[in-house]
RNA sequence: GUGGAUGUAGCUCAGCGGUAGAGUCCCAGAAUGUGGAUCUGGUUGUCGCGGGUUCGAACCCCGUCAUCCACCCCA
């Protein structure tokens, strides 16, 4: 026997099992369908594209993170680390097939070669959702209800939405005097629910001086409802204007779709991310916050200006479902799969397996899921494997029952059994109870 | 990328210089065509990996890989 090749997985990438990976495919089937109950359609792109259409305008940690390397034909490649950038070039390269306002989403793996964390991983999917032509306060509410339906279909109700509007910040910044020092402080602000009052006002005295500190503590203070909020941060902000009105209307529009108790208006949130220049949301789960915003995004005045003159503003989140595993694992929702098989036909005689079968295919036309047990083996066996695999029935047909002319179905669970005079009967009484 | 903690049986962990352990799980049998309980017996293992020190290393030292935590950034 030669050397083996010693098997693993590298850091930051995960091989998924079949339980995780049934949780996973059931979150996206749910995530599909509330996309497209909005109207939003699917699209694709490649993992692999030029380094200069990915990296166009990325900035020195994008850099440093991504995926790159030059292929066997000499090109400059680097693996996609997000979903927004080849949706630019997707859409500069496609407009003219397409139609505007456009609405899509994309549910693919990104790679960001970062280090690692609980809910964060090297190779991880994102969801995205755009709404793209279009700068209106509708587009901004909608990306707000899909997030807020998302959450609720993805089995996190218990969540709620963070908006702001870097608009309104900015004008604050301006009227301080500070708005040269705006991307420091944006990121001091960013990290106020993390490192507390103290330590902000700290660390913001010393880029803006302690009274531009104290104001910019009174801004981002949370705790109020969202109309006061609104109230305090437009006062501060000047008065006014249409960054603040949109705020409202997104408000309104919250009220009268009855998800405002899930949306609140969080000052402090800002995203790092430089190419937002309107509303930005971020999405945390009331019982483990500190796993990061698990859906984020906001509204940026330029998706594709690096690969095209057409203008085209737009609004997006995306949702990090990995990460909302790795929390759900963390709170013990892990969740039913939800998609085991009903039913297990015993295999228990041989030169049966045609009447094996047969009785598998009869369940399936009832549209319950069916298999058979591939081999004889001894009936403990068999169902050890049943309960393995979350059977919710099985079908027993030997000798014995041959002899006697009935059909046993074994209810798993209940670990209670019942005799039908034949399989039509059987299949009938597990579709009644499935 | 920087700093810290942790890697021992499938799982949870003990052992901290002198022949690898517990619980649980798993396997076989008592038991006959029924997986929950009981009893009996049994397998658990490159002690993450590679070097070094030592008569002797799971234990001490160095490196490395991975996980977790903080920073950074973000899903």
């Amino acid at each position: 026997m030669g050397d083996i090749i010693q098997a693993r997985v590298l850091k930051g990438f995960r091989d998924m099992l079949p339980v995780a990976e049934i949780q996973r495919a059931s979150l996206i089937d749910r995530l599909s369908a509330t996309f497209r109950s909005f109207g939003f359609v699917p699209i694709d792109t490649p993992v692999l594209e030029y380094a200069e259409i990915l990296l166009g305008k990325a900035g020195g940690e994008t850099e440093k993170q991504v995926y790159r390397f030059t292929d066997s034909g000499g090109r400059d490649v680097a693996m996609r680390f997000d979903l927004t950038v080849p949706f630019a070039r997707f859409m500069a390269e496609h407009l003219s097939e397409l139609y505007l306002p456009f609405k899509r989403y994309h549910m693919a793996k990104v790679w960001r070669g970062e280090n690692t964390q609980r809910g964060r991983y090297r190779e991880f999917m994102q969801c995205d959702f755009d709404i793209v032509g279009v700068d209106s306060a509708a587009a901004d509410f909608e990306i707000v209800a899909v997030m807020r339906a998302a959450m609720v279909a993805l089995g996190a109700p218990d969540s709620r939405v963070h908006l702001n509007n870097r608009a309104v910040f900015n004008r604050f910044l301006e009227r301080l005097g500070a708005a040269n020092a705006s991307t420091d402080i944006l990121r001091v602000v960013d990290k106020l629910h993390k490192i507390g009052q103290d330590d902000t006002r700290a660390q913001l005295a010393a880029i803006a001086g302690q009274s531009a500190a104290d104001e910019l503590l009174a801004f981002i203070a949370s705790g109020d409802d969202y109309d006061a909020t609104l109230e305090r941060v437009t006062r501060l902000a000047g008065g006014p204007g249409p960054d603040t009105d949109r705020l409202a209307e997104i408000r309104d529009m919250a009220v009268a779709s009855g998800i405002a108790d899930a949306v609140v208006l969080a000052p402090s949130i800002t995203r790092g991310l430089d190419y937002y220049t309107g509303v930005v949301f971020e999405t945390f789960l009331d019982a483990l916050p500190d796993i990061g915003s698990v859906c984020s995004g906001g509204r940026y005045n330029d998706l594709a200006s690096l690969y095209t003159h057409q203008k085209l503003p737009g609004v997006g989140a995306s949702v990090g479902i990995d990460r909302l595993l790795a929390a759900f694992e963390a709170l013990g929702r892990s969740g039913t799969s939800g998609v085991a098989p009903s039913v297990l036909v015993f295999n228990l005689v041989d030169g049966k397996n045609a009447v094996y079968q047969a009785a598998a295919a009869a369940f399936r036309a009832a549209g319950l899921t069916a298999e058979v047990y591939p081999e004889r083996k001894k009936l403990g066996q068999q169902f050890a494997y049943a309960e393995k695999k979350g059977a919710a029935f099985g079908l027993i047909r030997g000798s014995a029952e041959e002899e006697r002319g009935v059909w046993v179905l074994k209810d798993l669970a209940a670990r209670a059994q019942t005799e039908y005079p034949s399989l039509e009967d059987a299949v009938k009484a597990a579709s009644a109870r499935a």
